[in-house]
DNA sequence: GTGTGGCA
DNA sequence: TGCCACAC
């Protein structure tokens, strides 16, 4: 019966080895949102899923399988050692795509077999030739030109990349003779990539002409001295024998033992279930989605990506089990315990420090760590095992009606739990030790948090940003993200413990048990988090970044979001009503000239207004079918003299510096220190840069006079100064490094305009004399250039047609081709990589650079050609942040940091300082990016003083 | 190009 | 959620 079901049909056998390489080299470097490369992966099942659906569409597969080598050492090497010697050992990011490849094969429910000892080649020779004896069809699926010898007589190889199909005339064609003379023409003309040696001065048309010539191999050498050519004939002689070793090499062995009859390798459907988990644990999207329409899978339904939790196997006090429903488990063995005394303190100190590493968490009241109490502390010292330290929690609130419980009505008493300041004295030493490592989870909060109760955490290492450094732009990085991604585990959400919105109440309020629960798991993964990614930073080569940037710039902005700005809320509130009085005239006078009273802040009805009841000209509409009524269109009209549009501009830019600045600005003073501390997101942008929170601190205005006002309520304390010092045309130098234009360069080291230069050179017009509006428009295009430009965004930006931009770019272009080159070099760098660089060797990666819609692969490559310049420019000011407050200390200037915009930092210093923290800041920061890396253009800072941030500036 | 935030 | 506007 196997032999009629074989003959009747075709058997398919796949070989996998030869397919990883191919695909691993032909493919871009796919990468899991973990890291875990898989681009061979999906390749081998795209290939795969092609296989089955071609072969079942023709209905000719039976069987199935693939073969792949095992080992590396095989008989060919004990006929002779040198054999495939040559390769060097499988590239670091392939490795470990060879189990996923099993993994993968094994889901799709197709059979896989190797046999230690023997390569992939000779198993399927053996299949082969089991299948001639009974007569059965055979596709070989293979790149492998050395399985070209099995062709014929029934069996035919499919090339899966070229999508071709190789039978006798392609044999030919590639040898030059019939299959079975195939292994007489590779002894002969040796094989490089295999390190099979041949015989010299033979190729393949000269092997394949003598083989014609005289049969085959034996008869060749039999007679070798008869050939003609005298350095041929030396050659066959001397190397006779090497060319008997290397016919054993390239013959394929036939004889394989394997336990495998036919019938184990029928074809047959694959779980859908199992395949679905496979493809979408490895973010294979287009496949998951092909793979569920065919099966019938609703989009949402995933197999659980967190493997089966066991039943908790030590059922104490305060163990993991979550209360909730379907929530997963904890990591399945973690054990969390509820630290009520100090002797269990105690014992929790001494366990991390004899560990030598804790992974630390802080609960509080509030989510400004400038307001927050302490509220508890978990620690975790050893994988599974977590405990969490209440410090202060209270009685948790009355929820709802109260139950009449017979007579006691005094207050509920707070929980039993460790006294505040007795804990943290417990703590603090073992917090500040230098032996002991602790790891947290955007340590900076914990950090801002615990210095107001008199503790340094030191030295430590933090998850979130481990994470940022090894995988900014691949995904986000805080804790829950990187547990799902990181652990397969789901860690309980905030929100289930304290509720959201208004219903949220305070962590101190959660009940002991519930608060460990969530705490202790923080602690737990947080630790395990560690162990995941810390190893990750030495073999990616990101451990310089992080050691000289990342992790000291932490301790940097706690002390700039503790010091906070001093706002004049005076003049704030003044400000308000102001803007409040004018905002209020425009509308009227709006109103008026629409005839019609309309809510002016909705774009919908101003652009019903202005378009369909006014009819004006110029309209646009967007893609939900709405006018467009952006600034830019606004102006357009503004500039024809329409005086609506006019007063809209008017009444978008107060209202705007109104409800974003004045008012919301005032609602962030600290009612302890009178101050605003802002939040430093140290793990927002892609590029490295920082972002500012709870105020954004980043955007307050400066273009337009109105929003130069808001500046001005920035202030510095009595006898204080504030100092401004920004970085001059940071990021066209840095283009000029990196793209190392010689021009650029020499122009910066003479100080010339960049701008009336580009002009000069683009639109060859005279420096001297030169019209402001050229020199604007170089601007732009300067800009532009940073930004990857395209011709669409600089017409914007210029108010010209697209066509016109074209030409300037192209102009451009003529003038620098080095910069040309290097987007093209970064596009490509990136396309192949995934990532790009800063000159500090931090990676941005970029999501989208190889996606097939070319709008969003645009994006994606101006996002690869801005990220270096960016990213490089946000290391430079992060390395001069860092050596700040030493360099200040060491000079005795008590001048502290309070802001950082991206290029620029604001100090606040005593009034007889200010000239002093001026220079040196101007010092600390031109220098900032030696001696690591010796840029070839000056980098020059302007510094300004004053008493306000709109004055310093 | 990179962000945050307010509003409908 | 998308639009708009502010910063670098």
């Amino acid at each position: 019966m196997i032999a009629t079901d074989a003959a009747r049909h075709r058997i398919y056998l796949v070989d996998g080895s030869g397919y990883i390489f191919r695909a691993y080299y032909a493919l871009p470097p796919l990468t899991r949102p973990d890291g875990t490369p898989v681009g061979a992966v999906l390749g081998f099942c795209n290939m795969l899923q092609k296989l089955i659906d071609d072969t079942k569409v023709d209905g000719s597969v039976s069987h199935l399988a693939v073969v792949f080598d095992s080992a590396r050492k095989t008989f060919r090497n004990d006929i002779y050692p040198e054999y495939k010697a040559n390769r060097e050992a499988a590239p670091e990011d392939l490795v470990p795509q060879f189990s996923l490849i099993r993994d993968a094969t094994r889901a799709f429910s197709v059979h896989s077999i190797e046999r230690e000892g023997y390569e992939a080649d000779d198993i399927i020779a053996t299949f082969v030739a089991r299948a001639r004896t009974i007569g059965a069809e055979v596709v070989i699926v293979s790149s492998d030109k050395d399985l070209m010898q099995l062709v014929g007589d029934g069996v035919t190889m499919l090339d899966p990349m070229k999508n071709r199909i190789v039978d006798l005339p392609e044999v030919l064609e590639k040898f030059g003779v019939a299959p079975d003379r195939v292994v007489d023409v590779q002894s002969l003309a040796g094989d490089s990539t295999d390190n099979v040696p041949g015989v010299p001065g033979i190729g393949i048309k000269t092997a394949a002409q003598l083989i014609n010539e005289y049969g085959d191999l034996e008869s060749l050498l039999a007679r070798a001295a008869e050939i003609k050519q005298p350095k041929r004939r030396e050659n066959l002689i001397a190397f006779a024998e090497q060319a008997r070793i290397s016919r054993q090499l390239v013959a394929l062995a036939a004889d394989v033992p394997l336990e495998e009859g036919f019938d184990g390798l029928l074809v047959a459907d694959p779980d859908p279930a199992t395949l679905e988990g496979f493809l979408a644990e490895n973010g294979f999207k287009a496949l998951l989605a092909k793979v569920r329409s065919r099966n019938g899978s609703p989009a949402g339904a995933l197999p659980a990506a967190a493997p089966p939790a066991g039943s908790d196997p030590d059922p104490v006090a305060g163990a993991a089990a979550p209360s909730g429903g379907d929530e997963a488990p904890a990591p399945s063995d973690s054990v969390y315990e509820l630290v009520q005394d100090t002797g269990a303190l105690r014992r929790w100190i001494a366990a991390a420090s004899k560990a030598g590493v804790v992974a630390v968490d802080t609960e509080t009241t509030s989510l400004d760590a400038m307001r927050a109490e302490l509220v508890g502390v978990s620690l975790s010292a050893e994988t599974g095992r977590a405990c969490y330290i209440p410090l202060g929690h209270v009685a948790p609130a009355p929820t709802g009606e109260l139950a009449f419980d017979g007579g006691d009505s005094s207050m509920p008493e707070a929980p039993k739990q460790i006294d505040r300041d007795e804990a943290l004295a417990l703590l603090k030493p073992m917090l500040e030790d230098p032996a002991i490592l602790k790891v947290g989870q955007n340590l900076k909060y914990d950090l801002l948090v615990l210095r107001r109760y008199g503790v340094d955490i030191r030295p430590f290492d933090d998850t979130m940003l481990l994470s940022f450094t090894l995988d900014a732009g691949r995904h986000g990085h805080g804790m829950d993200e990187l547990s799902e991604l990181h652990l397969a585990h789901k860690p309980i959400a905030f929100k289930d413990v304290a509720g959201s919105g208004k219903a949220m109440k305070s962590f101190a309020e959660v009940p002991l048990e519930r608060a460990c629960d969530y705490a202790a798991e923080d602690a737990d993964v947080t630790l395990r988090l560690f162990q995941v990614l810390k190893p990750r930073l030495a073999t990616e080569h990101l451990a310089t970044v992080y050691e000289t940037i990342e992790r000291p710039l932490a301790p940097v902005l706690v002390a700039m979001e503790a010091a906070g700005i001093k706002i004049d809320s005076g003049q704030l509130t003044a400000l308000s009503s102001d803007f409040a009085g004018r905002i209020a005239e425009y509308e009227k006078e709006i109103h008026a000239l629409a005839g019609d009273a309309f809510n002016v802040g909705s774009p919908k009805q101003l652009g019903e207004i202005l378009f369909d009841r006014m009819g004006l000209e110029g309209g646009k509409k967007g893609r939900n079918g709405a006018w467009s009524t952006d600034a830019n269109v606004l102006e357009k009209l503004a500039a024809e003299g329409h005086e609506l549009p006019a007063r809209v501009l008017d009444w978008r830019q107060l209202a705007k510096l109104k409800s974003t600045y004045t008012d919301a600005l005032q609602n962030q003073i600290n009612p302890q220190t009178g101050r605003v501390h802002t939040s430093f997101a140290m793990a927002a942008a892609a590029t490295g840069r920082l972002a500012s929170t709870d105020p954004n601190l980043q955007n307050i205005p400066v273009r337009t006079a109105e929003g130069r006002k808001l500046r001005r309520a920035f202030i510095a304390e009595p006898g204080h100064k504030l100092i401004s010092a920004d970085y001059s045309q940071i990021e066209l130098r840095l283009l000029a490094h990196i793209a190392d234009i010689g021009s650029l360069k020499a122009a910066f080291r003479d100080g010339l305009d960049i701008h009336a230069m580009t002009a000069s050179q683009v639109f060859g017009v005279p420096i001297e004399g030169m019209d402001p509006s050229v020199r604007r428009s170089a601007k732009a295009i300067n800009f532009g250039i940073i930004y990857g430009i395209s011709a669409f965004g600089l017409a914007q930006q210029l108010g010209v047609p697209q066509r016109q931009a074209r030409d300037y770019i192209d102009a451009y272009f003529e003038k620098y081709p080095g910069i040309r080159a290097y987007m093209d070099r970064t596009k490509e760098f990136c396309h192949h990589h995934g990532y790009v660089e800063t000159v500090f060797g931090r990676r941005c990666h970029i999501g989208g650079i190889n996606d097939r819609n070319p709008a969003r692969r645009g994006f994606s490559e101006r996002a690869a050609i801005n990220a270096p310049i960016q990213g490089s420019a946000a290391d430079i000011i992060k390395r001069a942040m860092i050596r700040m407050p030493e360099a200040l200390a060491a000079a005795g200037l008590k001048a502290r940091m309070l802001l950082q915009v991206h290029d620029e930092l604001i100090f606040e210093a005593p009034e007889a300082e200010a000239e002093a923290t001026a220079a040196l800041v101007t010092s600390v920061m031109e220098k900032a990016a030696l001696p690591a890396r010796a840029l070839s253009v000056p980098l020059t800072v302007d510094a300004g003083i004053g008493d306000n941030w709109g004055e310093a500036h």
